[in-house]
DNA sequence: CAGACATATAGCTGGTTGGCAATATATAGG
DNA sequence: CCTATATATTGCCAACCAGCTATATGTCTG
């Protein structure tokens, strides 16, 4: 099996290719040379990262661009979720959006008009 | 040195006991028979959980109540953050909140070996 | 075709890690 | 003090992993 999102994502470098991937496309040589890592190392990490579902790539001729396939990253967002309300009780407006569950002690702060 | 916060949470049992402590306080021998797993195992998640900040502990005579820190999850929701907009368009009030740059071109998408 | 260029894969290796059993530490009670 | 209970620490080992070098694959150009 391919790992979890969250071993793909515990590795420093590869959170550091998705965040090149943010703005846009980009090449493999293109990443090599923003990571401080030989290229068969990027390339290591962007097969783990595509066997994640966290990157696609499109080749043109001898390129490869590759792009984030956001998707698996919601699924982080889903187990964090639950947890926002201990620390975001300024950003309260935020949980009618993303919380929907369970019992626990609200300590809410005084919310506003 | 410690773990990041990312390295700690790849492991699934530790989620597990992040979990596990989200309605509250819970002794270790009550999460030893939550989890499937020998209690010195589960000791050494609640070291490494306790290390990178994410529960603190209680001392009851023999029994140590351990409960969530979740300030270290932050971390993870900030990183997550700008990623957001990847996948709640329609959530776009929370844009507001939480992103601040530019936006790419969706391309079509292609995977081989 | 040859050679250059871009990327992927294979093979090796040192370091890390999760699991367990054994043992140590601490506290409570008789 | 002795014993039971609860948890932590130690020591060990097999598995995994990230990095490297060397090599393979694929494509473009002349």
């Amino acid at each position: 099996m391919t790992g979890t999102t969250f071993e793909v994502l515990a590795e420093p470098n590869r959170r550091r290719i998705l965040d090149l991937l943010r703005p846009g496309e980009r090449s493999v040589g293109d990443l090599v040379r923003q990571l401080k890592m030989s290229q068969p190392g990027v390339s290591k990490h962007l097969r783990i990262l595509r066997e994640a579902g966290l990157v696609h790539v499109r080749r043109d001729a001898q390129r490869r661009w590759y792009a984030l396939s956001p998707e698996p990253l919601a699924e982080l967002d889903e187990w964090l979720a639950p947890y926002r309300r201990f620390w975001t009780d300024r950003l309260d407006a935020l949980e009618r959006y993303l919380d929907e569950n369970d019992r626990n002690t609200p300590e809410t702060k005084e919310d506003e008009r």
